[in-house]
DNA sequence: ACCTGAACACCGTTCAAGT
DNA sequence: ACCTGAACACCGTTCAAGT
């Protein structure tokens, strides 16, 4: 019995990566990761179901690469820098990073990211029933942009200008973050009170 | 000579589309192109020049299937309508719908729906050397959002919640255009003072 | 237990041939 | 001028067979 085996799942996953990232999603075959891994693509069968759950692995594996964002910093310096990795991680992967956008947000991974901004935007005094949605809010803008900057859609312009226009978007949710936090204060501090 | 074409680009495209709607991206080929409009595979390449101008016509149809916002309604209301149709288009073609974000904004279809953006920022106040970056922060925002709706990101979230979540955008958008505005008013009226 | 060879249905695309 | 048949290289995937 040939036990040891030579591939496994992990193998399989970085060699897609790898190919993504050189080649483009379309290059992403069984017979390429075969190849690169040293073996026939019908070997990988044995380590992953078929080619989407390849591709289930490889938005597992950006979600695995975000750092989670050290604690002792200021909220908005977190944020800000969390975002300006994920902007950094969308050009290291500029084929696989819009398939974030286009996958249910629920993994164990995808997760885990949330946690550290939850905990940044209740640092930052936004009421804990509404930090869900603000989440959403600011990480579908920021996933929007980064997507839309790496795949083409911003292509005819130079680059200065679309690190000018990020630092603006994290200035538009830096705002709305404050003006959540400070109508959370608002309604701790006088409950039900209605100007007159 | 048999003369009379039986197909053409719009009946390909058209085809194309529909089958997208109905049985998702994957399931646009060439053959079952080929098959809806009653012809064999082969013809087609005598109207497209292969399968990615087809995804390209593809776009440039969602494109074109914006309405031009009636300009008689005020700035907020007529952004407020456009995003709801943005919203709506992306419900109705699910699976093209994405692609708008990753494809260079620079068609003339394309050109045509940022010009109604444009008039009604500029009619908002906006100074008219930051419209254009404000254009793309917020329709990157919408799309942003719209592309997660509508691929499945935020398949675990009750539609209600979504509808609350779009608003919230909206708003928060709205809030970005007014202090946008208030900006260009103010170096208007007081071109260069800083205060002490 | 893991890998391979052979095989299948299905892709996109070409080119010469028909009308 | 437009469509088709035949053909090619390439997909994903299966299954029985090898070690």
């Amino acid at each position: 019995m040939g036990r040891t085996a030579r591939i496994d799942r992990d193998m399989i996953l970085d060699a897609a990566l790898a190919i993504a990232d050189q080649h483009g999603l379309e290059a992403v075959t069984m017979a390429a990761i075969a190849n690169r891994v040293g073996v026939t693509p019908m070997a990988l069968y044995r380590h992953v179901a078929n080619k989407m759950a390849v591709l289930d692995g490889l938005v597992e594996r950006l979600l695995t690469e975000f750092p989670s964002p050290a604690s002792d910093a200021p909220w908005a310096e977190r944020l800000g820098s969390l975002a300006g990795e994920i902007r950094a991680m969308a050009c290291r992967h500029p084929d696989v990073f819009p398939l974030l956008l286009q996958r249910p947000a629920i993994t164990p991974e995808a997760l885990h990211v949330r946690g550290g901004i939850y905990r940044a935007l209740e640092e930052a005094g936004v009421d804990p029933e509404r930090v869900a949605r603000t989440e959403r809010l600011i990480s579908t803008a920021i996933l929007g942009f980064a997507t839309s900057e790496v795949s083409g859609r911003f292509s005819h312009h130079p680059p200065a200008e679309l690190d000018a226009d990020f630092e603006r978007l994290l200035e538009m949710l830096g705002q709305f973050i404050e003006s959540e936090a400070n109508a959370a204060g608002v309604r701790d501090r006088q409950p039900v009170s209605q100007p007159t």
